[in-house]
DNA sequence: ACATTCTGTGCGATATACGAACAAATGTCA
DNA sequence: TGACATTTGTTCGTATATCGCACAGAATGT
């Protein structure tokens, strides 16, 4: 790509909606520069184009983003033949399970949710298609970390806050690249309370007929219910199912 | 605003991002351009920078969106604290009905589900944050419509294409001002049938303490376990309970 | 073989970014 | 309260980047 097949006006002003995420709410110029490190100036003329396409509102002190910029992302969910194609199974699952499903991808050191079949709630946050999660610590982010190199998942863990969210988060390097190992040799990934106590996960990958990992789906499941001694036998062969079900259908 | 306080090749460039949701998956440079009917080499530039920043792949002849794309819409559902203050809300709401509860804002001509609690699958169609519907035959829209001037009500409705989705969708413009007026004065919309068959629903407006409305929540039901004409006395006081449990709670 | 459509490139005209300067608003402290 | 220091939003001139157009070559379809 040369030089000048760049529009570097586009990504400041991707990077100016990004910088929203990053806090709550409503920014103002300077905030929003310093977010951004870019110029005041220029930041300024990229929340005006946003705010004169509707894509955010002005009063004169602060931005906020409208619902228009979901536009955005539902481009993708709508664009993208493999969130539809999954939530069907998941359902199935779902209900055979009688717990949560979901299936995610990789974003960098982020699992992101492209669907989603949910029971009653069990984490104290609320997932939906879009919502992220850190890999490290998520049953469906070992699984799509195992799938890689394990040049790449360690480059990835080194970018990764790695976190102990309860006493049962792992957090050495060298122990997640062991369990990487063992995800990749036995096929599937048990999470114990190290994302938030009282809940257990297990995940399993879903390949492409090229054997390519393209995405992970995952049964969640309180701790208080299902000990996560017991996840295996009893999800790990409907997670199976649902895999092998899926298989044909991911040509490409 | 100045004309040079705009950021054209911003403005372009997601404008070709949106073109992604209008079609499916992959797109070629010349789709792009016919899509956003701008120039050729225009698009390039902005897919070309699309793919650099990771937003999207390109195998040399199409370019498909990737998940790093949720990241600007998810700035919004992050960064406005409607959705995670209305969520707990719809999930006391779903269960105390046994139907599903959804809030919505409206885009457009569109609304736009912002936070949902779903029970079983009741439409053929999956909605999570982000999924948009046509508001002239949907509860929330016509709630939402409903609260904006006449003139400004009628006007979206001119830019909508009225579908005939079922033989019960109302598509006259002046049955749906009507309609309007009728929402104004007792406070709810109720759907039989209009966007899908099998499915009624009843919304009322969710407003801010100066009276704005500034979304609104719903109960859909299958038609076949609670006809329309009981969807009133059966969820209208769960719906208005909602509605006074939010008011102090939304404040500017 | 021809017509059509596509992608990639060079170029002149135009739009944009940057840094600096200034004005207005805000905060600080005696 | 008033004087001063900081921060913030806005404007300006200029160097630089981007746009749209036109054209060439490749790919595709007839």
């Amino acid at each position: 790509m040369r030089e000048t097949d760049f529009v570097s006006g586009f990504a400041r002003g991707l990077k100016v909606i990004e910088a929203f995420g990053e806090t709550r709410q409503r920014l103002s110029i300077a905030e929003a520069a310093k977010l951004t490190e870019l110029d005041r100036a220029t930041v300024r003329r990229s929340l005006l184009t946003l705010a004169e396409l509707g894509y955010a509102d002005y009063d004169g002190k602060f931005f906020t983003l409208t619902p228009k910029i979901l536009r955005l992302g539902h481009a993708y969910l709508a664009a993208t033949p493999l969130p539809a194609l999954l939530q069907p199974h998941l359902d199935l699952l779902s209900e055979k399970a009688g717990q949560s499903a979901s299936a995610s991808v990789l974003d960098g050191a982020d699992i992101v949710y492209i669907a989603r079949a949910s029971q009653r709630r069990v984490m104290s946050i609320n997932l939906t298609p879009g919502s992220r999660l850190p890999a490290y610590c998520a049953s469906m982010g070992r699984v799509l970390l195992a799938a890689l190199g394990e040049r790449e998942a360690r480059e990835i863990l080194t970018r990764s806050e790695l976190k102990q969210n309860t006493p049962n988060t792992k957090t050495d390097p060298d122990e997640l690249i062991a369990e990487f190992r063992r995800v990749r040799t036995e096929g599937y990934a048990i999470i114990d309370q190290e994302l938030e106590i009282g809940l257990c996960s297990i995940a399993v990958p879903i390949d492409n007929d090229r054997g390519e990992t393209v995405a992970a789906i995952n049964i969640g499941a309180p701790a208080a219910l299902v000990p996560a001694a017991e996840m295996k036998e009893r999800y790990l062969p409907l997670l199976k199912e649902t895999q092998a079900a899926l298989r044909p259908l991911l040509r490409r």
